[in-house]
Formats: structure tokens, C-alpha cells, sequence
DNA sequence: GGCTCCCGGGG
DNA sequence: GTGTACGGGAGCC
């Protein structure tokens, strides 16, 4: 009996079965049962835009070839009117039996001279289906059609239609988070392969699990003991089978915990096979891991975090605990985790803290997933794709998706992505960016910030700027020329059609600008702030895409003409700002910094209306924030100061930092602790002379040895095999050195060092630290390369030099180094 | 000054 | 899976 279901998609993929492509569609009905659709009557197909007049169907439909002894052959071909860069054109759509053909097909034709192009042969299949059926993961689709057996663990229906029922989307995916302990002896480098899973954490709702297998006493009830790692992984699998999660979401899982699991689980020859049609967990190696489940969403929520929120954190690292602080105000648990392993051998009674620590790192990717979910959401619902996809494209993927949707909508064949050589020609070219008023380095007080809002999404909409309405002839002599300064750079965009990519960042602006009049009416509304926060950063990701050498709408020209505007119009902030006896101490692209200099916020606000009044169509010059102070650095010594680096103090009293390197691991833990110290002293305080006290008691600890060994221990990974090495730097030193005593050293190896006094290779001068007693490391290497190079450019804009540092101490030798 | 190497996240 | 996707700084050469 044919059934009528209506179900949320969360996951697309397909399957060869019987020699056709058929699409698997996994939900969640709206009774909340789980679901796979299959649908076997999409096509695979391509474009061919055959020249003037030129007749090809025939020609394409005798293609017929041989490959792997498998034949790809077109099955049909059908003439479609399409447009292309603007222009109407009669395409082929021309089809083949399965998706993998498209490829094959296409590399036989492409240089056929009776063609003008070749397109879409690499739209993902699974995509493709989506954009032409218009089904929007997440959002109600209603389906007709038997269910059928096949292997799976959810029921199976093939439909007979199917289709989008409205945009009412899934409410509450059901998630599940976990974590993993590994095993990891103090200064090893993580080795799947030696070292095993020691405990494995899950939370969801109204569920928390804690398994590990060393017993020990504990009152703790979510921790169960198994007989060993075997019986850990089991229970891996086991858990996620009976809680049955829509999202599994890790931190770092995809380069982390699934490839760890996978490598451990193929030790026991245990297959990991969670998929919804029993299929194993997929972990692809490439230039970023990514790993996958059929039927399953596996939401890595560390990768989202990096690739959309990044810009706009104020912390530069993503590691768990920052992150939580920053989106949670939750820490990590704090344990001593080079401990663990020790204390796994020999007092496991002591355990219990690492369970603690492990469930909570499961909570607090639970609670970040919770948080971001409805972000994810909004961008998976603008953009169509499932949240698997969303979850690991960066910004130029995600315009590039939308746009593809939006091209089948409009009718719009979309051009190719670039090859090799175009791509490296596409490299070559430069162009230039906003405009930079270089602060004069120096510390402040009363900082007013303004911001342009959208400031290229509006000039791209405001200007009609796109690949097809660029120097048109309808409009030559009588459209407004971009205000580049390069006389070569002649780029004026028509008046009298809108083009594609206009029409789509206008839309985008002007959804946005709705969403953004109901949530001023409303009450806070978490799910309205992220559908405003998805749709400006799709928007405003578009100018970036236009000069992104990957991009199939590429326009470098069309990228210049935005930037030439940009400047053109915080010119006009700046200059008028001036003229209206403000001070400008800063400006970036889209922003200035303003100091009262005795004039009040009130006049400042008055003033960025009177500009308001001014601009054209969506352009909008905002508010941005005010700060009691701040300190603008320079990036060389020298007159003024580099661009993108300062530290502001906002009025409740919290630094904002901007361009200060965030010191790496591969510096030593003092050059990190005082460059943090002596801004929130300068900034917090207002001391700048007790910073200056306090870098000289450093620099007296250094040089009298009192600074603890352990802060100025430089760590770096061992990235291949010592003899590898073209250059030998001091961690390859180190190595060598370690080998030769017969220690194992490899990729991944940690290696820790001290530079010690002696010949001027910073590599003949790195000591292992045990070899090391407190007296001898170099404290001028330290002060000079570590300490004084973190906090050098803060303090030359007090007026301070490095002599300054050093001053009433009788170290005159060090001036040789000046 | 160019080239080579490492960083990220995770334990 | 209708595949191949960083960007910046330090030290060596």
C-alpha cells in the first residue's frame, strides 16, 4: 500500500544499485521516527554549449566508452534554453547513465571545436539532486511511495514523488557528543598506532556515559568499566546504536577521535560500522581529515567554529577551553593530563578526576553544538546542503553553493571552475584592497569606533557590480567609472539590468535588513539572530569570492571596482571626520577610529548621521563601540603603526586584542605570560612604567637565573623522519642527538629544547632540558628573541626603546646587539 | 632575500 | 566521490 510520509532530510548520498544511481535521503519523520527514502528517477547530467549554429546531439548521443571494463555512454540529450555570463543560449543537457560517466564524458569533448564550453560535470551528484528537486535539508519534505527491504537499520521507502512541503524545519535533532582519553606517556606524540583509547565519554540528553577500562573505586555513576580497549570501542558502537543520535558531534573529531577509533578498531579487525545502511565510518586523509557516516550527520564542531564564527572571536586560539570561554563562559576541567597516563599504570585509584575532565569535554561540545546549532541551521536552510557540507566549507564553498542553487532557479548555466594553469595565472594577479590609515603607534583614551555595515556587500549591490554587467555597451561613456586609481583600471557596470550576483547579495542584504526590523519588535530570539548572522556572513563573503582564484564566478575586475569604491567612500568618513574637528587615529576598509578629543559622544553620534543622510542606497555607516583605551603598535619601528594591531579596553573593562601573534607553542612560555601581563598592566591599569618595572624584573630573572626552567622550554613538533631534513633547524638537532643515543624520534615526535650559551647556531646551542641545569640557558637568547620581541612594539609606542629595558642594570655589552 | 619548515586542534 | 582546499612567521642557506 502506497504511503504518504513527511519527513526532515538530515543526510543525502547515493548508491549504485542494479546499474542505476539511487538517491538515499535519511530523516526524521514528523513523528520523529528515523527514515531512508530512496529515489531512483534523478539523472545525472551536463552541460554543452554548443557554438553558433553548431548541431552536436547526434554527435553526443552515439558517445560510447570503454573504462575499467565498464561502459559510459550518454543515454540522452535534450536542448535547453539557458543563459550563460549574461548571455541566452541554447545548451545541451546531456545525460548519462551513472554519475561517475559525467567525468569521463566530459574528457572526451572538451576540446571538441564545435563547442564553445563544457559545464557542470563536477557538481556532486548528491547535490545536484537537491538543487534540482529543491529540497532543502532540514525542512519538510513530503514523499509518496512503498517501503521496501533493504539492508538498514532504519525503515526503507522507495518513493514515486516526492517533494518539498514547506519550510517549516526539524526542531530538535537529537544529539549526541562524545570524546576520547588516549593513552599518551609525558612528551610522546600522539600515536594511534602504539598507543590505545583509555576512556570514552558520550552526554546527550538526559544521558551521560563515562567508559573505561582500568577499574577502580568510585562513586561517580555515569563510569562503567569494561574488560579492555576491544570491549571500549564495542561500547563506542553500542552507544551511539541504542541512543540513536541525528548529529554525533565531536571536538577536533574529525582529524582526532574518529581516525583515532578507526585505527584502534582495525588493530582488533573490528569494524566501526555505524552507518544507517551498515556501512563503516569513513575517515578520508587529505589535506584535512575529514571523517564521515552514512545516514549519520558527524558534526565536527570545532571545524565550524574555525571555518564561520573565526572573525568574529576575540580569542585567536580554538582550543576547546577557549572557546567555551568565549561562546559559553564554561572552562575546561582543570587536570594534569601529562599525569594521566601515569597514574592509568600505576594508581588508578586516582582516576576519577579523568573521568570527570573526560564527560566534561563530552558537556561542553554538547553545549557549544546546542549553542551553534542554530546557526548551522539558517546557513543548511540558505544555502541548501546538509549540515555534513555546511559544517566543512569555508566561505568561498559556501557563496560558491549558494550561488549554484540560485543559478538552476535563474536559468543560469554556471561557469567552470578554474584548472591549473588559470589558476596559477589567477594567483598572479594583484589587486588592491581597503584603504589604511596608518595609526600613529600610541596610547589613547576615549576611542570612539564607526564601521560601514555590509560596506562591499552594498557597494556590490548599490554599484550593479558582477561578471556580466561590467563595462557593457549599453552603458559606455554614461555609467559612473569605479574610482580606481590605476588608469588602466577602467570598470563601469550597467544601469539598466541587474546582474546575477548583484541580484543575489541584494536579496541577501535586504533579508537580512527584514530579519533585523523583527528582532528589533521581538523579543530576543536566538534562531532570528542566526538566520541575520548567516545571511551577513554569506553576503559579505561574496567581494572575497569575486578575487578568489577558485572561484567559478570569478571577476578580478569585478573585485578591484568593490575595494576602489570601499576606499573611495571611508575617504569621505575620514575627510569629513577631520573637517569636523575630530581626531582620526585609525582606519581599515570599512572603519574609523575616532577620538573625542574634548567633544562628546553625542557629537560624535551626530555626526555619522549627518554622513548617513548622504549614502546611496543600502550603504550605512554604524556605531561600533566606544573604549576608555587603547594602544596602537607598530609592526616595524618607525613612524606609524601597522595596520590591524591593538589593544582596546572597552567600558566594562575587557581587552580586546587584535594582530598581536598570539605566541605559539613553539615559543617559550615567558615570551607568552609578559606580553599578556604588560598590556592588561598598561591598559587595565594605566601603569605604563610598572609594565616597563615589571619586563625588567624579567629580564633580571633571566639573566640571574631565577625564571624556572620550565618557562623557557621551546616546544616543536617533528614534522618527518630526521634524515628528511633539508635544513637542520634546532629541534632536528635535538633529534639527531636523541637518535643517536638510540631514543625512537619520528613524525609527531615532541621535541623540547632550551637554548643554552655558546656558538652562534641557535641549533649547536639547543639542549635537551634535562641536560640542562637552571644556570644554563641563555638568558640574552631568551631576552632578545623571546621576551623582547613580544613586547618590544608595545612599549616603542610609549616612547620606550629596548635600551630603556635594560637601563640602570650595567648590561652596556647588550648594546652591540642594537 | 628566498627557501624550508612549523603552527593549528587533539592527548 | 560528477574528488585534490591555507596563510603567516622564524630560522637556515
Amino acid at each position: 500500500m502506497a504511503e504518504k510520509i513527511r519527513f526532515f532530510p538530515l543526510e543525502v548520498t547515493y548508491k549504485i544499485i542494479d546499474g542505476k544511481a539511487v538517491i538515499h535521503l535519511y530523516g526524521k519523520t514528523i513523528k520523529n521516527e528515523q527514515l531512508c527514502v530512496l529515489d531512483e528517477n534523478f539523472e545525472p547530467y551536463f552541460y554543452v554549449i554548443p557554438k553558433m549554429g553548431k548541431e552536436v546531439q547526434e554527435k553526443l548521443e552515439k558517445i560510447k566508452v570503454e573504462k575499467e571494463n565498464e561502459e559510459a555512454a550518454v543515454t540522452k540529450t535534450e536542448i535547453a534554453k539557458r543563459k550563460y555570463l549574461g548571455k541566452e543560449v541554447d545548451a545541451v543537457k546531456v545525460y548519462t547513465k551513472l554519475p561517475k560517466d559525467v567525468p569521463i564524458i566530459r574528457e572526451i569533448i572538451k576540446d571538441w571545436n564545435v563547442l564553445e564550453s563544457v559545464n557542470e560535470y563536477d557538481i556532486q551528484f548528491r547535490r545536484r539532486y537537491l538543487i534540482d528537486k529543491g529540497i532543502t535539508p532540514l525542512t519538510l519534505v513530503e514523499v509518496e511511495g512503498d517501503f521496501v527491504t533493504q539492508k538498514s537499520k532504519v525503515p526503507v521507502l522507495k518513493a514515486t514523488s516526492i517533494k518539498q512541503y514547506s519550510d517549516d524545519a526539524l526542531e530538535n535533532p537529537r544529539i549526541l557528543a562524545f570524546d576520547i582519553e588516549t593513552y599518551s606517556p609525558l612528551g610522546k606524540a600522539i600515536a594511534p598506532e602504539k598507543n590505545p583509547i583509555i576512556m570514552i565519554s558520550f552526554y546527550g540528553e538526559k544521558f551521560e556515559k563515562v567508559f573505561l577500562w582500568k577499574k577502580f573505586k568510585t562513586d561517580l555513576k555515569y563510569v562503567e568499566f569494561v574488560d579492555g580497549e576491544e570491549e571500549l570501542i564495542e561500547k563506542f558502537k553500542e552507544t551511539i546504536e541504542h541512543y540513536r543520535p541525528d548529529i554525533l558531534t565531536g571536538y577536533f573529531s574529525d582529524e582526532f577521535d574518529m581516525p583515532y577509533i578507526k585505527t584502534r578498531a582495525e588493530r582488533y579487525k573490528i569494524k566501526i560500522d555505524i552507518g544507517l545502511d551498515h556501512s563503516e565510518l569513513k575517515v578520508k586523509h587529505g589535506r584535512t581529515t575529514v571523517s564521515s557516516i552514512r545516514g549519520l550527520t558527524h558534526l565536527d564542531i570545532f571545524k565550524f567554529i574555525v571555518k564561520t564564527m573565526g572573525g568574529s572571536f576575540d580569542t585567536e586560539a580554538y582550543s576547546l577551553n577557549n572557546t567555551a570561554k568565549e561562546l559559553l563562559n564554561e572552562k575546561k576541567l582543570d587536570v594534569d593530563l601529562d599525569g594521566m597516563s601515569v597514574i592509568w599504570d600505576k594508581t588508578p585509584a586516582q582516576l576519577g578526576e579523568f573521568c570527570e575532565y573526560n564527560l566534561h569535554d563530552s558537556v561542553l561540545t554538547y553545549k557549544l553544538c546546542k549553542k551553534l546549532l542554530p546557526n548551522i541551521m539558517e546557513l543548511v536552510k540558505i544555502i541548501g546542503l546538509p549540515i555534513y557540507d555546511i559544517n566543512r566549507m569555508g566561505f568561498s564553498q559556501l557563496v560558491e553553493s549558494y550561488l549554484l542553487k540560485q543559478a538552476y532557479n535563474f536559468k543560469e548555466i554556471a561557469p567552470n571552475k578554474p584548472h591549473h594553469d588559470e589558476i596559477r595565472q589567477r594567483r598572479m594577479q594583484t589587486y588592491k584592497g581597503g584603504f589604511v590609515y596608518e595609526p600613529k603607534p600610541g596610547l589613547y583614551s576615549d576611542i570612539v569606533v564607526f564601521d560601514y555595515r555590509s560596506l562591499y556587500p552594498t557597494i556590490i549591490s548599490s554599484h550593479n557590480i558582477g561578471p556580466e554587467t561590467i563595462n557593457c555597451d549599453c552603458c559606455r561613456e554614461k555609467a559612473k567609472v569605479a574610482p580606481t586609481e590605476n588608469k588602466k583600471e577602467i570598470y563601469w557596470f550597467c544601469t539598466k539590468k541587474k546582474g546575477f550576483i548583484p541580484l543575489m547579495i541584494e536579496d541577501l542584504i535586504k533579508r537580512r535588513m527584514r530579519i533585523k526590523e523583527i528582532i528589533k519588535e521581538r523579543k530576543p530570539s536566538p534562531l532570528l539572530d542566526a538566520r541575520e548572522h548567516s545571511l551577513k556572513l554569506l553576503a559579505n563573503s561574496f567581494y572575497g569570492y569575486l578575487g578568489f582564484f577558485g572561484a567559478r564566478w570569478y571577476s578580478i575586475e569585478c573585485a578591484r571596482a568593490t575595494t576602489a569604491w570601499g576606499r573611495f567612500y571611508i575617504h569621505n568618513v575620514i575627510n569629513k571626520a577631520e573637517g569636523a574637528g575630530f581626531k582620526v587615529l585609525y582606519s581599515d576598509t570599512d572603519s574609523v577610529f575616532l577620538t573625542l578629543d574634548g567633544k562628546t559622544k553625542e557629537a560624535a553620534d551626530k555626526f555619522a548621521e549627518k554622513i548617513n543622510l548622504e549614502l546611496p542606497g543600502l550603504m550605512e555607516l554604524g556605531y561600533e563601540g566606544f573604549y576608555t583605551r587603547g594602544i596602537f603598535v607598530s609592526a616595524k619601528a618607525g613612524e606609524f603603526g601597522a595596520k590591524k594591531k591593538y589593544a582596546l579596553l572597552t567600558e566594562e573593562g575587557a581587552l580586546k586584542i587584535r594582530g598581536f601573534e598570539t605566541v605559539r607553542r613553539n615559543w617559550s612560555f615567558i615570551a607568552k605570560e609578559v606580553q599578556e601581563q604588560v598590556l592588561n598592566i598598561i591598559l587595565k591599569e594605566n601603569k605604563p612604567e610598572k609594565a616597563l618595572d615589571y619586563v625588567k624584573q624579567i629580564v633580571k630573572g633571566l639573566k640571574n637565573k631565577k625564571i624556572p626552567l620550565e618557562k623557557v622550554i621551546i616546544h616543536t613538533q617533528l614534522q618527518k623522519e630526521t634524515q628528511d631534513y633539508a635544513a637542520i633547524g634546532p629541534h632536528v638537532a635535538i633529534a639527531k642527538k636523541l637518535k643517536e643515543r638510540g631514543i625512537e624520534v619520528g613524525p609527531g615526535f615532541m621535541i623540547k629544547y632550551v637554548v643554552t650559551k655558546g656558538e652562534k647556531k641557535i641549533r649547536d646551542k639547543a639542549k635537551l632540558p634535562e641536560e640542562v641545569k637552571q644556570e644554563d640557558y641563555d638568558a640574552d637568547y631568551y631576552i632578545e628573541n623571546q621576551v623582547i620581541p613580544s613586547v618590544e612594539k608595545i612599549f616603542a609606542v610609549l616612547g620606550y626603546k629596548k635600551e630603556d629595558i635594560f637601563e640602570k642594570q650595567g648590561q652596556k655589552q647588550l648594546g652591540k646587539f642594537f
